[in-house]
DNA sequence: ATAAACTTTCATAATATTTTGAAAGTTCAA
DNA sequence: TTGAACTTTCAAAATATTATGAAAGTTTAT
């Protein structure tokens, strides 16, 4: 694809700031570079513009797809398999809060619930009691207010939620 | 301290759970025992309780001031120094957003601003122009419901916020 | 000034994550 | 079937991150 000198710099960027969220490099530059490729990419495009490996192309690529972040496109006549990301940029943030709710918050909530259910048989500490069950109670607040985040549709988002909060 | 069975599993969850999130275990570890510690501890304290050494107490407790969730304790006729975490679970979740929001959206938003201005003078492929465009909007929008919600005070989070998202 | 009590540093070691690429697997046209 | 065009897998290598602990630095009481 010809990286230009501003797109080289935005997917480092991309991959610089997923590093820091937890995601690995690899994986955010794909991500970085399908954003910005109107065209959809095989692995093939994605190793030769990265410079990575195609092991490597494979397995950050299912593992975008399997965050629904990025498609798989099929073009009539062609046996390759090309590769497109989601170019909603609100449609992207929801989706990933929404599979991070589902990975991560809902599995901490279990923990949360499982720990004050041992508590009370135990009669473990006062302190420790209150601690977890008052994290469980923000934790559920985050959980629901996701929920409708998340079900919401795209435009609310950045409509309703940003007029109620700029107006407070 | 002595740590029991669901102690030690909210611990491990805390690092379990931070790591996906770019935070180094340890440093989550650490900051869960403080939390449930009613009690302030000291490097001694955390050493033994989390078995590692001082210079890793050293390292992440320094790393959690610096995130201000972690405070430094004094006490009378002590020279030791002893560490507490902020215990409103609120206060620390906005405190997370705040340095987030600092050190890695406001970065983040310079360089589209920087790579908007380049593509004006060099002609930049439109596409990408868009891409850019979309995600610098987005990006603003979000700095700015951030920063609104760091300035409330924590009870609005799950007030006002609640409420507006749970109605609607 | 001294030394005990403590904190910080940082080179090296240990561990964990990521990447590679060749081999194995799959699909499909002929 | 066969084999060419592709995708997937995975053990080994490369890289990056984190942890150790002894040495250096600092503070404080005497």
């Amino acid at each position: 694809m010809e990286l230009n000198e501003a797109q080289q710099k935005f997917i480092s960027a991309w991959g610089a700031i997923g590093t820091q969220w937890g995601i690995n490099r690899t994986m955010a530059q794909i991500h970085a570079l399908l954003l910005i490729s109107e065209k959809s990419l095989s692995a093939e495009d994605i190793m030769s513009d990265l410079n990575i490996s195609r092991g490597n192309v494979n397995m950050n690529v299912r593992e975008l797809m399997s965050w629904g972040i990025v498609h798989k496109v099929l073009k009539f006549g062609e046996r390759k398999e090309f590769f497109t990301a989601e170019k909603d940029i609100y449609k992207t943030a929801i989706q990933i809060l929404k599979e991070r709710r589902k990975r991560e918050l809902v599995p901490v909530l279990n923990l949360l619930s499982e720990l004050e259910s041992q508590n009370i048989d135990k009669g473990g500490g006062e302190y420790f009691k209150k601690v977890v069950g008052d994290i469980h109670q923000f934790g559920d607040s985050a959980n629901k207010m996701l929920d409708k985040m998340v079900k919401a549709d795209e435009h609310w988002f950045t409509g309703s939620l940003m007029k109620f909060l700029v107006k407070k």
